[in-house]
DNA sequence: GTCTATATGGAGATAGAC
DNA sequence: GTCTATCTCCATATAGAC
């Protein structure tokens, strides 16, 4: 029996993936222009001059071009966001270049990157929080654990280990907003980036004074409820 | 010149007013049963015995269904809203209260919610955030407002008036959470709310100790550039 | 495996009957 | 003003050519 087979994804086939990426491309540029929800697969099709199933072929929706985008940006930023670990020290500084980062990688595709977080509920496959985006995600979520491991912050152990989900949530935050922001140059986001983190810097100095036990308590507990179990969750519209 | 008639918004009509009811409640009873997104229009108009066209006569669209439901929740919610105030006192029983009663009212139609909370660009008119739903997001604020003014929170006036938004912005999170909750009785919201309503007034209390100046700054100064100026912005995809 | 041509069903728009 | 019948355009599905 043919073992090997098993386990090939598939025949790469060099025309494939060039016909593959063709339209991939097309529907970025597309996407750019006219925006998401605007563009239509014929158009997509006609600019990568295939027939529309071809385009499904490829990408069984709209939807997941944009997921093979998310992706193929997750691969190309992975080498430079841990280029960029190496090259920082503290907390402080490792934040702010990672999150910065991906504003300069996102911002020629920012408004494609609304028609990923316009999706809160986490059954929907482009949802930040869905099973679809999970590997995505975790492996975004190991950035930030990377940044707080080689720090010095000090927090009770039950807290301690969601602070990288946690800052991951607040970057995602951001992104959200970013997308959304029509001051010129997003200047309103980069003071709520500023503003915040530096909050979130003093909060964790703070955090070690004694009488905010209680505040530790709670947010422990909290915490554990969140994300202590069922980590993703089934579908919604039964 | 019929002055009069400039400013009548329509002719009531009671058979005009019944067949519109008639057709909400048909939408609302589909979208229940098989979700927002899964419901069409020919089902909708086809319950409710009418061709599509009158549905579309009615409402100018799918999402301007939910926008009504939206409308008559506010109206239907805001003197018992008022009554829950006249009850309680405090700070904590009052949006206690008022919160729990949302999450009581909106219980039937969970999954309705979904389809506006699913909206989070601030150009899509179901959005918690849009111009179109502006007078409700600011009637909402009011009881928040309420809420504030007849506590005895003491908080830095570059902070204190954004407090009634800051509370609203806090619910809007609440609630958004308890739409995608899939634990038994959403038992994950409840405890969300209740660990997180105790850690924003034990922050409240706190807040007045002095080391916590640098704090205030850096929230006053952002939250002047958050809501300070231009509340509402223009539409994205050009 | 790769792709074209064509079909299906839904959202929304509209002409015009009453 | 109220509503029906019908039309257009789109995402997506599918049969089958090469």
């Amino acid at each position: 029996m043919p073992a090997a087979d098993q386990v090939s994804r598939k025949p790469p086939s060099v025309k494939s993936e060039a016909t593959r990426a063709l339209i991939l491309e097309s529907a970025l540029a597309i996407f750019r222009e006219r925006g998401f929800e605007r563009s239509t697969m014929r158009e997509i099709a006609a600019a990568a001059d295939v027939a529309v199933g071809a385009a499904y072929y490829y990408f069984d929706s709209k939807d997941a071009i944009v997921m093979a985008f998310y992706q193929q940006a997750q691969e190309e930023m992975a080498p430079l966001l841990n280029a960029t670990l190496v090259k920082t020290k503290t907390l402080e500084t490792r934040l702010r270049s990672v999150i910065n980062f991906k504003f300069e990688y996102f911002l020629p595709n920012r408004a494609l990157l609304g028609a990923l977080s316009a999706h809160v509920d986490p059954a929907h496959p482009l949802s930040p929080f869905s099973q679809e985006t999970a590997a995505i995600r975790e492996q975004d979520v190991g950035f930030f654990q990377q940044i707080v491991d080689h720090s010095n912050v000090k927090l009770p152990s039950a807290i301690h280990v969601y602070l990288p989900r946690l800052l991951w949530l607040y970057q995602m935050g951001l992104l959200l907003f970013w997308v959304y922001d029509r001051s010129p140059d997003q200047a309103r986001t980069k003071i709520l980036f500023d503003k915040t983190l530096r909050m979130i810097l003093l909060g964790l100095r703070l955090a070690r004074l004694p009488f905010l036990r209680p505040v530790h308590r709670l947010a422990g507990e909290l915490l554990e409820v969140i994300y202590g179990k069922a980590p993703t969750l089934p579908e919604m519209e039964k």
